[in-house]
DNA sequence: ACGCAGATTGAGTCG
DNA sequence: CAATCTGCGT
């Protein structure tokens, strides 16, 4: 830490790196270098200041975000920051509890439970307490749950906090729920903030033990803090008082996840000596990217302005891909960037498409394949998501944390040992009889009654198994022991024997799992089963991205945050896809939409391309769609265009705007004699529709409508017979 | 116990 | 359209 690398920041950042006591918050626009902020503040305390890298607490939200800055510091201050703690609040979190959580009564080797698993328990809590199942789902009770525990409102309580025409249903399955963790000796994700917090609490010992040795924490993404979460950072300040926070509330769009901007926006309460530095110069994207962003931004009505500014070039104007249906976007976007690598000599990694959900990527990635561009997707379909690795984690969960219910009854019959439903729920009956886990009662099943021998032999056959295995981990690296699994329970051998491109793929899959086992092995100086399951539960495919394969990125806009593309296409751009049908509900998540739009545009450095349809495919049903509301906030100029488009644009005027772009529209097949794609049509019984597709001639000509009535959907019909009339 | 077929229902974003 | 569920037949 040098003058060379102070004469690199401007002003602002300088003043707020060498700040070194009190509370700090840093009020940091997209692009202005905010990481780096963060990463020469630490290292200027370690070799300027004397503190030692123990002493020292960064958080992060995502664990590429901590990756990139223990990097960092490496290269600033060498081997020293490898006692520094850098992470996200949730391994934070897993290690203190493993280090501590006995002192509120968890297991140390517990096991962290993820969507799927929780899924499981909550059908179970349904069940065993008889509510009616086609009401309560998991997926409306676990966004509850965990909005509870965000809050730190433990099960007793939730009633009492929440109430609500279910309250108090919830309330009961909330008990039940935990009680089941507890049997399974498991966390859920948001358990490990919660009983972070709780340790904190609870145990004056350890409380002070991590107040005295954190004496300088830093907080990343500031704005996307929940209120457990605070808890956390508030507790662990209380002694030193010196926090240094990083945040920009317009990129806040962690809201349904329990994120609350008033965080924030109250540090100045929380720390009156506090000091505030705003970061305002952009150094990633051109003037016209910029002010597009600022414009879509600057409507939001509960927002501090502010002002963000950039001396890089103007650059070339935004562009608008408007295409018939998802389909001809994808192959617009692809063509797009395919002319920008030839004529602009641009590679690969260069670009990257960003979409508002994860099941929009189908139709890039196909036409993506066809043409034979290199993609990588980030997120999605997860590698850790997939049935056969979830299966063979689920043997590994079992052999580490026999009491992990859940696994058991995933891999119990998995492949097919003849245990049955019937023998599966007289276990699960004689489990809870006796207050015992599953697999003990698998290990007692000669004293069910009701179970017949011959079950019961198959399930003493299931326990030796399992028994062995369990014998084997302190034998075995974990790569063998993978092997072994699969070896023992014929997993690889049912695989094989079905010969189909699915299994096939499924054994390429499962090759993956064992090579991300054996290179856990070689990379880990005391690798342990219960530490390898940890970082497979808690890391996300996000976080093996690198940029450096030349090829194109695919991912979710809130997946993007934080990284930058020289050219950026952002697809899908129409009501209800972005912003989400499923924030129209409340005005607070449709701007918690635009600051996501705001995110997703501020990732480009150079280019931003936007796109969208006339047209999707949702639910398998096809349907007219508007252009995203947020367009109209971009000043046409922007666009290079010369017709005006006020931000008040209602959604007849967004239809001028369209053809006042007067975009040329590229049909799929060019011999189509008299439809094409995209003609507007009358029919007499149907009504008024868009002509998708078309193919033959003359007589044999068939064209694809689909009509504006849902009843009516899409149609083929043979064009000599149906009388159609363009319109 | 298991496999199949028809029916049904449901895709938002992350750790 | 797809994954998952239900119910039936073997």
């Amino acid at each position: 830490m040098n003058e060379k690398i102070l004469s690199t920041l401007n002003e602002m950042q300088k003043k707020a790196t060498l700040d070194t006591d009190g509370a700090v918050l840093v009020l940091a626009g997209a692009g202005s270098g905010k990481t780096r902020v963060l990463t020469y503040r630490i290292a200027n305390l370690i070799t300027n200041h004397d503190i030692k890298p123990s002493n020292i607490l960064a958080v992060t939200f995502t664990n590429k975000a901590s990756n990139e800055m223990k990097e960092r510091l490496l290269k600033l201050v060498g081997e020293s920051v490898r006692t520094l703690w850098v992470g996200t609040f949730h391994s934070m979190c897993v290690k203190m509890l493993r280090e501590y959580g006995e002192q509120i009564g968890l297991n140390k080797k517990f096991t962290i439970y993820d969507d799927y698993d929780q899924t499981q328990c909550i059908k179970k809590c349904i069940e065993s307490l008889c509510l009616d199942k086609k009401r309560l789902t998991p997926k409306m009770i676990l966004p509850l749950i965990s909005k509870a525990k965000e809050t730190l409102v433990s099960p007793e309580e939730y009633y009492n906090v929440f109430g609500g025409a279910d309250g108090y249903t919830i309330e009961k399955i909330y008990k039940k729920y935990t009680e089941i963790l507890n049997e399974s000796q498991a966390l859920d994700f948001d358990d490990l903030i919660f009983y972070g917090v709780k340790l904190l609490k609870t145990s004056q010992k350890v409380r002070e033990h991590y107040q005295n040795k954190f004496k300088y924490i830093h907080v990343d993404e500031y704005q996307d803090i929940n209120q457990s979460q605070y808890s956390l950072i508030s507790i662990l300040t209380e002694k030193h008082g010196n926090i240094f926070c990083v945040g920009d509330d317009d990129q806040s769009i962690y809201g349904w996840r329990g994120a609350d901007v008033s965080i924030i926006l109250k540090f100045e309460k929380d720390y009156p000596k506090c000091k505030i530095y705003k970061l305002e110069q952009n150094y990633r994207s051109t003037k016209k990217i910029l002010k597009a962003a600022y414009e879509v931004i600057k409507h939001n009505p509960d927002r501090n302005d502010k002002i963000i500014w950039t001396d890089n070039q103007d650059g070339v104007n935004i562009e608008l891909i408007n295409a018939i249906d998802g389909e001809h976007e994808a192959q617009r976007v692809a063509s797009s960037i395919s002319a920008k690598i030839s004529g602009e000599n641009r590679t690969y990694s260069d670009f990257v498409i960003l979409y508002r959900a994860n099941a929009m990527s189908r139709s890039f990635e196909k036409v993506l394949v066809q043409n034979r561009i290199p993609y990588r997707i980030v997120g999605g379909l997860k590698f850790y998501d997939r049935a056969e690795i979830k299966d063979i984690i689920a043997y590994l969960k079992l052999l580490n944390n026999p009491k992990d219910n859940v696994s058991l009854l995933r891999i119990i019959n998995t492949p097919a040992r003849g245990i049955g439903d019937t023998t599966i729920s007289r276990l699960e009956l004689f489990a809870d009889e006796s207050g015992i886990s599953l697999l003990e009662a698998c290990l007692r099943v000669k004293e069910i009654d009701s179970i017949k021998p011959r079950s019961a032999l198959m399930i003493e056959k299931f326990v030796a198994l399992i028994n062995h295995l369990i014998s084997e981990i302190e034998i075995f690296p974990l790569d063998q022991l993978l092997k072994n699994i699969l070896d023992y329970t014929n997993y690889r051998t049912e695989l094989e024997n079905e010969r189909t491109s699915e299994s096939k793929n499924r054994l390429e899959n499962i090759d993956e799992l064992y090579n991300v086992a054996s290179i856990y092995n070689l990379e880990n100086e005391n690798p342990s089963l219960n530490d390898f399951l940890e970082q497979v539960t808690l890391s996300t495919s996000l976080d093996t991205y690198s940029n450096s394969d030349n090829a194109i990125t695919l991912m979710t806009v809130h997946a993007a945050k934080g990284l930058e593309f020289p050219c950026v296409y952002l697809v899908g751009l129409e009501e209800g896809i972005f912003p989400h049908q499923r924030s129209a509900t409340s005005p607070k998540e449709i701007e918690e939409e635009r600051r996501l739009m705001y995110v997703a545009m501020t990732r480009a450095e150079e280019e931003l391309i936007i796109s969208y349809c006339d047209m999707r495919a949702t639910n398998g049903q096809y349907l007219r769609s508007e252009p995203s509301s947020f367009l109209s906030y971009i000043p046409k100029d922007l666009f290079g265009l010369h017709v005006d488009i006020s931000k008040k644009t209602e959604r007849k005027s967004i239809t001028d705007f369209k053809q006042s772009i007067n975009l040329k529209e590229i049909s799929p097949n060019s011999n189509i004699p008299s439809f094409k794609a995209g003609n507007k049509i009358n029919h007499k019984v149907f009504g008024k529709g868009i002509v998708l597709n078309c193919q033959g001639i003359s007589e044999s000509e068939v064209v694809t409508v689909v009509f504006d009535k849902k009843d009516v959907g899409i149609k083929k019909l043979l064009v000599s017979a149906a009388n159609l009339e363009i319109i």
